[in-house]
DNA sequence: CCAACAAAAGATTTAAATATCATATGAAAT
DNA sequence: ATTTCATATGATATTTAAATCTTTTGTTGG
């Protein structure tokens, strides 16, 4: 392994969080500020800035100010193809969870 | 996101430990028992043994019996250019991270 | 200058993940 | 068939991460 196990551990660990992920997913749609961020999740100011810092900190987002404002967006160029690969990688691999997930969504609808 | 986001958290929180990691990386060289992995690690073996099943839970290694021992190797398709993946994101947007965990490994030699 | 807003930072509580401990299963050897 | 070795499973304790609460910093408008 090219760099040590403790880089590894972060930089999945910033992606191993529901709340991160919802964030991310949510600039998707394009660069936003954190109230805005916080409007569209219904989280926490504070909660939003904390998980940001740990996005933006492994340059999985970028911030730039304008103002009082933060703008988020997220890093297009990682995220985009890392999800993918997931996507791919759990179709071929992980029926079982992948069926697992179907149902529970089911439930919900 | 095609997925729902419980499934990207238990994949990337599957890679979030520095145990799983280790394991991966020694899994790397190739096909090892359970035993084997105990050995190269000083892991005990129950926890060898919770962690390979989340990593072939999430199709991150494969298992195959062979009498009373049980070989694992690791699902290079994924693991492989996942972790090349990172080291490219990291290169590109982390330097002071990276910089930081050279120095910290100065320290130990 | 000071109120009001936007966001971050730090401290503490709460929740989740993990390792450890104890036990069970299953295969091979005696 | 019973002892031993290899591994897995389940329960509990411990560690780690995360959310919440409190305070601080920075910015704009009056």
């Amino acid at each position: 392994m090219k760099h040590n196990i403790e880089t590894y551990k972060f930089f999945f660990g910033a992606l191993a969080n529901p709340n991160r992920l919802q964030i991310i997913n949510i600039l998707r749609d394009g660069k936003k500020n954190v109230t805005q961020i916080c409007e569209e999740t219904n989280f926490e100011q504070t909660m939003v800035s904390h998980n940001l810092k740990v996005l933006e900190y492994h340059g999985m987002v970028f911030m730039e100010k304008e103002g009082k404002y933060r703008n988020y967006s997220v890093n297009k160029k990682t995220i985009k193809p890392l999800l993918e690969f997931v996507d791919d990688h759990m179709k071929q691999y992980c029926c079982k969870i992948l069926e697992k997930e179907k149902k529970e969504n089911g439930k919900k609808n």
